[in-house]
DNA sequence: AAGCTGTTTTGATGCATATCAAAAGATAAT
DNA sequence: ATTATCTTTTGATATGCATCAAAACAGCTT
């Protein structure tokens, strides 16, 4: 199963997890409150560079992001890679492997980082016995299928420059919700993981982020962004300023 | 809720329908069968061209498709339009509702359709009870992600031909799947429907349909298709042939 | 059958982004 | 420090697809 992973195995409670208001933000009685903790079966560290799962592996968890940085991808028979996502702290992978008890993705560990590891029969008996965490499985899952769809409309329909504007809004905006600042971003990934993920080459992401920078919309220095105008950024992905 | 709908009110059994191997594949006693019966409240009709159920409309229900042919698509606050799918017999449309409790894109009826309305509050209550249905519907939710990420493989990694010929293989394979034909289609969507869902324009949808028509891979007259060389489709979408 | 409307095809041209290439800069290893 | 390796930037050029335009075609209406 999960592979590459020290075996690591510290069991420790979602109950006084302090990410629990983004990965489980569910109200329990004290009593349930332990039974909650059963989902998480394990912790496991995935270094920088390692996978957490990859295409074609059984599925048998989900996985919860404590801490670190992942990138999600799926290839070409010829190898061409697609990102399908990057994810932070109190995010969940591995939805993919539902539906066929196979990941069909490959899950790398962009920094050092760690998940709870919450085996898929655990959550599915405690989603029978409490329906707000079947509620909240479900709410992940579709979070996911509408993130998709946006991510079908920005490839599909922007060019290059929304596109990385799009990336960069959506970037600082959730690593605002986790403390970050409003305005600074360490990316954890190379331009060609960004052109990946917006369906554009390293050179173009490249050249859009050139151009931000020499019109003063953001300041770049190599994995360091400065957000210095965020209303322009947000002027590029939707123009006509509506909504 | 649904809006444009007739306000039939048709009580049909999940237990009786010649549908239930695609849409509801999960075998159960002859007394729980009458239980799943109660994941249907009612059916709908759908005419061709209206809107099953529209963006930030309040999410109740899923809908399985019975007959007809659907598109979903989410917008830009410019209005361009982004097909996010298309639909048929036995298929779940919906599932984007859950998470906010609002739908967050258009589903359209492409032909005259009819629809098993089944509220969500019920599906999560029969999912409680029988553990069977609890893991169709997650198959169901991963079974889109794992569409959408090859969606966004499609559109971010191929060209206009390759998307095109990915396209009529899917199709044909999902119509062959319900006994129509291996080799025929009849189109229910436009070239600029296709156009959106693929990623571009439909000028190039047109004319990648007059190229293979031109090598003899398929027959092209309006929207019926004729696929005269599967292999030659295949070997467009995946060239080195491997897998 | 004729006229109208919307869809599809085809052609000519332009542009955004890919590709090719090389230099500059960062990171890691010796 | 020095060299080697990888990443990023920048430039020159090519190309696939979009755009613009118009004709051909199918489906309706009268």
């Amino acid at each position: 199963m999960a592979i590459a992973t020290t075996p690591e195995t510290i069991k420790v409670a979602c109950s006084s997890c302090n990410l629990r208001e983004l990965c489980m933000p569910i109200s329990f009685g004290a009593d349930d409150m332990q039974r909650l903790d059963e989902v998480v079966a394990t912790r496991h560290h995935v270094k920088q560079g390692e996978l957490l799962f990859r295409d074609g592996e059984p599925f048998k968890s989900l996985f919860a992001i404590r801490t670190g940085f992942f990138k999600t991808s799926v290839s070409t028979p010829e190898g061409h890679e697609q990102v399908t996502g990057f994810q932070m702290a109190g995010e969940i992978i591995g939805l993919d492997g539902i539906v066929t008890d196979q990941h069909s993705c490959n899950a790398m560990a962009l920094e050092d980082a760690e998940v709870c590891v919450m085996p898929f029969a655990n959550v599915e008996e405690l989603s029978r016995e409490f329906p707000v965490l079947q509620r909240h499985v479900h709410k992940i899952m579709s979070r996911e299928i509408v993130r998709e769809n946006s991510m079908m409309l920005l490839i599909g329909n922007m060019r290059s420059e929304e596109r990385l504007a799009a990336f960069l809004l959506n970037l600082v905006q959730r690593l605002h919700a986790r403390g970050f600042s409003q305005s600074e971003i360490v990316l954890r990934m190379s331009r060609e993981e960004i052109g990946s993920y917006l369906g554009m080459k390293l050179e173009t992401v490249s050249r859009a982020f050139s151009k931000f920078s020499d019109e003063g919309i953001i300041e770049v220095k190599q994995r360091y962004v400065g957000i210095l105008n965020a209303p322009a950024l947000k002027k590029i992905v939707n123009p006509t300023g509506c909504v």
